[in-house]
Formats: C-alpha cells, structure tokens, sequence
RNA sequence: GCCGCGUUAGCACAGUUGGUAGUGCACCUGAUUUGUAAUCAGGGGGUCGGGGGUUCAAGUCCCUCACGCGGCACCA
C-alpha cells in the first residue's frame, strides 16, 4: 500500500511503464504531459481498470489507461452520453418534461421521462435532430459535488420530483454528482467523456414504451425512449441489420409462411397447430421420449384438471389462484386446469409403498399445463395459455441431490448439442427472501448445484459458462437455470432443475428408509426444453426456418418437370416414403422454376426433381435448400443417403 | 394488468379536408408440357375487428369492447 500521505502517486501504464506524478494530477493533465495528440484524443480514462472522468484528480497509485472514443470500453460512454444528451433534448422541445434515469443497457440506452402527453413516432426524428445539434455544440461534460440540500432544492424548484427522490435514494456515504453539458445538467453518478462531442453521429432512436417509475407497477408509468449509439456508422449499420435478421426469423411470420401454426383472436395465448407444425412438435416429443427412456425416465400421465381442493393443498391456489383456469361442473364442484404436473405426479408417486430402494425413481409427463398468463405478456408461442412441458420429478434421498443433477446436467447438454446449441450458460439461483424450509437444507441444496457448476465447468473445459444469480431461486429451492445461445447470438432461457423440499411433505408423500422410517423424499423438477411450445418457437428462429433433415415437416418434395414424369415420380416418392421421410409430390401442370421457387419458400429441404431424362435413366437430380446447384444421382442411392441423413441425431448415436 | 400504436380480401399494403373501397401476390378458369427461385390471359372475392354514437352521409370523427404489435410489470 502507498503512504496515503505521500505527495505523489505511481501511475502504471499498460505497457507496464511506471511513472510518479504530484498527488491529485488529472488524467488530462498526464495524457497532455505525455502528448498533445493523446489528450486530444483521449475521452475518459480506466484506475485500475474502472472507468473514471478524464478531469478526475488522481489520488493513489493506480494502473492507468487512456481510452480513445473508438476502444472498446468507451462504448458505455458513449450510449450514456447520449442518454443525457437525449434528455436535454427532450426537455427542450417539451419544457416541463421531468427526466428521471437514463441508464445504459445491452444494446444501447434509455431514459424515462415523466410527460403528460405522450410521445408520438413522429417526435423521435425531432428528439434525434435535437440531440445532434447538442451534439455539434460539442459542451464540456463537467462534474460537481453538490451538498444534498443544495441538489434536492436545486430539483425541487424545478419541478423534477424524481430527481428529488433519486437524491434521497442515494446513500449517505456517497457524493451527490452532478454533471453539466453546456447550462443542462443532471443528477449521475458518472463518468462521462470529456465532451458532448464525442458521442459522435452513429446513434439512433429506436422506439418509445411505457416503464414504471423504479420498476414498480404500483408506481405511475413513466414514457421511455430507446436509443442506441456506436462508436462508426459502421457498428450502427451492422446493428440496424442484425436487427432486420431477428425479424426475417421471426417464428409468427416463419410459421405462417411455413404453414405450421396459426393464432386466433377466440383463442388468446393458444396455437393452433396445423399438421406441419404439429408433426414438428411431435418430432420433438418423440426425440425426448427416446431420451428419456434411456435415461432411465418413466412416462406417465395426470388428469388435466382436479378439484380445486387438491390444488389448495399443494399450495398453488394460494399463490397462483388468480392465474389458474378454473370451471363449475354441472354438480357445482370447482375443477382447475392444472398450472404445473408436479401435484399429479406425487398421487402417482403416493399410489403403493415406496422404499428406499425405489429411489431416485423419475416420473416424466409431457403434460400440458395451463396458466392464466397476463394479456400484455403473451407472444406469439413464446409465452402462450396453455404449452407443454417436458416435465419430471425425480424423488430422491438428500444423498442422491447432487448425482441426479449431475446426470440431469449431462443429458441437458447432450440435448442441447443434439439441436447445435453449443454455447449453453447456467445460472444458479440461490435462496430467496422469501421461502420455505429450514436453513440447513438450503445449505445442503445449493451446496449440491453449486457442486454440480463446479462439476460442469471442469468437464466442459470452459465451454459451459456459469454465472450465479444471487436471491433468486424459487420460494422452495434453489434452481440452475440453463440458457442457450442462438445462431444470431441471441439467449434463450430453457432447462431448469430445480431442488424442492417442500411439495411432497405437504402432499404427504413419503418412503420408508432403512430403518423402516418413514422419510419424505426431497424432489427435483426438471425440464429440458422447458415449454415444447417456446422451444418450437425458439428453434424455428435459430434455424430460420432452415430445419436440419431430421426435424423438417416436409423433408422432401418430388417435384416433375413433364407429365410424362410422373409415374415415375410417384414411384420415388413410394419409394422415400417407404425409407421413412416425410414426403410431399408435386404433380402441376407448372414450371420446373416455379416448383422450385415455392418449395424453396417453403422450406422444403430437399426437392427431388424428375423430367423426361431422369425418368428413363431411374434418376433424380437434388436440390438442396439454400442451394443453387443440383446433383443427379441413381434412385436407391439417394434413397439411401436421405435416409442415413435423416436419422435422429440421438439414434445415429452421434454426440 | 399498465402505457403507446395498430386491426381494410387468404397474405402484404393504399385509401386525400367524412361523399357507401383499391393495388400486388395468392385463389378460380382457360391456354401452355415447361430442365432448377415467379408462363400468359381472363375471372371471382371485402357488411373496412365487434358494438354504440355524431352526421344528410363514417373505412375516415367520438366512445367502448376484443384481439394484435412494442415495451413495462408478471413468468410457480
């Protein structure tokens, strides 16, 4: 440790230069020591790897980098520039506006402002133009420490509310910054760039809702607006395209293009399934059938709807009461759709004896479960009414926990691969304020997930990511929650395994251990793919429709160039039919081009195409999707390959 | 559920200051037998999301409900 009392600091450069300067030298003043040409281009500097002001003064010894606008972690910077400078604007062309937070984000920045008339599409340019301007004005950002009283009555007089508010918020031992461009200023704990200028033209507004004031929905809703910013027009122009991407895959434009599914207004929050989409989901079914079979699963099947009673006892009608669906018999008993299989599969569970000897034992449903999910947060298959889930519990002793997550784990990641979802992350959610069951066994559960991470981690050699998330487990144990990564790099949310001590003693299911105890068993809820309906949704995005072979709905269409052709097309469809592929035929009386076209929209993988010559030589030539070229080749061996390729990953045995 | 914006033919969209609806693709019919991403010609199709109101007159204005979209909140 440096004397604190010491009237120099030691700076250490990142190419390992050392360098003593007078205590409380700033940034700027040691880039412009060294050059003009640093500091110029200089916005902000890095202590010891945090971002600080450029102007701050340097008062220990600290590992110093000086960030141009265009390295990498000046991006921050600049999207939260642009907030506050997108706030001035506002409160400019809006005078009265109140400005509240405008924090960076993922893949930009918002601020929330609180105006009694909305904002309108057409106010984004005008705020965008505005901001420009503040922008070629180019105003120092300058920091000062206000006194709380002097900030609170600063805002107050000003009307910003909020702001006064934020002020109290901020805890005791902390300095009340505030940051000036230009005659606008605000609250922020900072850094900034040294200038508005620097934020440079590539940013973007790009679009308006509505957010509660701290995140509360018994607050009052303020009006955000997104933006984002980069560095180069370049990273901008790339953005806005990844953007468009995510919009071509979009699974509610695909499925109806693809004629897999559709929604209708009689039906919220509800598929219906055509037969492509549902030969899709079945696909699927049937994959994690066989997985689970081997894994030593059983299947079984719950009612889909019990007495209301049953689901006051497990509990859920207390806590999910208002989001269940229920209905009056004619006999007036109260029945509910069920909202989870876990209550149906302990009844199974209970149903004999069950010794020690039994366990782990696994109970897996694809049961179709039923919530009432809030309007405002249904999305085409992503969140729907009414999904099934590839569901199971697994009743174990406290010593199995961690070998059965362990090998839930590995059958997690195998699937995943199975589907090309290699870049898996886990989170493990640890205890909540909020729950039930002692300490000890808490200590217990997450001892044995955090294991499991460990676990994970080693035998993935850093492939598998771990993260962990701090109170938010569920109210009756920890969970690892299992997130993939798309083709466009997007997450997605899917396995859970979640560690419950709770249900099966309050449903009075138990076992009789070694000492002919009676002992409630502990259980694990998994799912794989979490909602089959979402997972269809998401894997539809990730492939853009483009299904590998073995999921396909359609995996080939035979499709004639001449009448003449079609005997003999009817012949190779048999043929692929018998060889187990789904096939279609296309017979019209139409062009070879148009054939190909549509099927190509289609998504059809593979279009086998017949004319005179292929008929007479026992040919086809092959298409593929995505392909401009084709392939001729003899009948039985394009047989023979479309079926080795369309064999299930898990049944090819490939890993 | 909350805020904002939408809802016109199967799909994608036009529709001026209110004066009883258009385009493209799809569909149907006919012609065309065609070699790897749109053959030509003709034709049919909409009580403009539901309900109510203002008006001589409403797809256009107002109210209301439903559904959708983008967020927020929620997600056992």
């Amino acid at each position: 440790m440096a004397d604190a009392s010491a009237s120099e600091v030691t700076l250490t450069f990142p190419d390992g230069a050392q360098r003593k300067v007078a205590r409380g030298t700033s940034g700027l003043e040691v880039a412009k020591s060294i050059s003009p040409s640093l500091a110029k281009r200089t916005v902000a500097m890095q202590l010891d790897g945090a971002l600080a002001d450029l102007a701050d003064p340097i008062s220990r010894d600290a590992a110093i980098n000086f960030v141009a606008r265009t390295d990498a972690p000046a991006l921050e910077l600049i999207r939260h520039d642009a907030a506050h400078v997108m706030a001035e604007a506002v409160q400019q062309l809006w005078p009265g506006t109140q400005v509240t937070i405008g924090p960076v984000i993922e893949n930009g920045f918002y601020y929330d402002f609180a105006k009694a008339e909305p904002f309108t599409p057409e106010d984004l340019p005008r705020i965008e133009k505005k901001m420009g301007e503040i922008i070629a004005r180019n105003a120092p950002f300058t920091k000062e420490v206000w006194s709380r009283e002097e900030a609170k009555r600063y805002f107050k007089d000003k009307g910003e509310l909020f702001k006064v508010e934020l002020v109290d918020a901020i805890p005791a031992d902390q300095d009340i910054k505030i940051y000036k461009q230009g005659a606008w200023l605000d609250l922020c704990r900072g850094p900034h760039m040294t200038s508005t200028g620097a934020i440079g033209k590539a940013f973007k507004l790009t679009k308006f809702a509505g957010a509660y004031w701290r995140g509360d929905s018994n607050n009052p809703q303020l009006q955000r607006i997104y933006g984002t910013a980069f560095a180069s027009q370049d990273e901008l122009d790339a953005y806005v395209k990844q953007i468009e991407e995510a919009e071509k895959r979009d699974h509610r434009k695909l499925g109806r293009e693809m004629d897999l599914f559709h929604f209708q207004e009689e039906a919220p929050g509800s598929i219906f399934w055509h037969a492509k989409g549902w030969t899709l989901f079945q696909t699927l079914i049937a994959y994690m059938r066989r997985r689970q079979q081997a894994a030593g699963y059983m299947e079984v099947n719950s009612p889909d709807m019990m007495e209301k009673h049953f689901w006051e006892l497990s509990g859920h009608w207390e806590n999910y009461g208002e989001n269940m669906f229920t209905t009056t018999l004619p006999d007036e008993r109260v029945f509910c759709c069920k909202p989870m299989n876990c209550p149906g599969h302990v009844q199974i569970f209970k149903h004999g004896l069950k010794s020690y000897r039994d366990l782990p034992l696994k109970i897996s449903e694809f049961g179709k479960v039923h919530r009432y999910e809030p309007s405002g947060a249904l999305h085409g298959m992503l969140r729907v009414r009414h999904f099934t889930q590839d569901d199971a519990h697994i009743f174990v002793t406290e010593d199995q926990i961690m070998r059965e997550c362990l090998a839930i784990n590995d059958l997690m990641l195998s699937i995943y691969g199975h589907f090309g979802f290699e870049d898996v992350f886990i989170k493990l959610s640890t205890r909540p304020e909020k729950r039930v069951g002692s300490d000890e066994l808490w200590d217990k559960a997450e001892k044995a997930l955090s294991d499991v991470l460990d676990e994970v981690t080693k035998r993935s050699n850093g492939r598998v990511k771990t993260a962990i998330n701090p109170g938010e487990g569920a109210f009756y144990g920890p969970k690892l929650e299992y997130v993939l990564k798309d083709a466009i790099g997007r997450d997605w949310q899917c396995g859970t395994t979640q560690v419950d001590f709770n249900l099966a003693g309050r449903l009075g299911a138990f076992y009789i251990d070694e000492q002919s105890q009676k002992r409630t068993p502990v259980m694990i809820h998994r799912a794989m793919f979490g909602s089959l309906e979402r997972f269809t949704g998401i894997l539809i995005e990730n492939f853009a429709g483009h299904f590998p072979l073995w999921l396909s709905p359609v995996q080939a269409v035979v499709a004639t160039i001449v009448s003449d052709a079609d005997g003999y097309a009817g012949e190779v469809q048999a043929a692929l039919k018998a060889a187990g592929l789904r096939t279609d035929i296309d017979l019209r009386n139409e062009k070879i081009n148009l054939k190909v076209r549509e099927h190509s929209l289609e998504k059809v993988p593979v279009l086998l195409v017949v004319g005179k010559r292929e008929a007479e030589e026992r040919k086809v030539s092959i298409r593929r999707l995505g392909s401009d070229k084709s392939q001729v080749m003899g009948l039985d061996e394009a047989i023979a390959m479309l079926r080795d390729e369309a064999v299930p990953p898990d049944v090819a045995g490939r890993v």
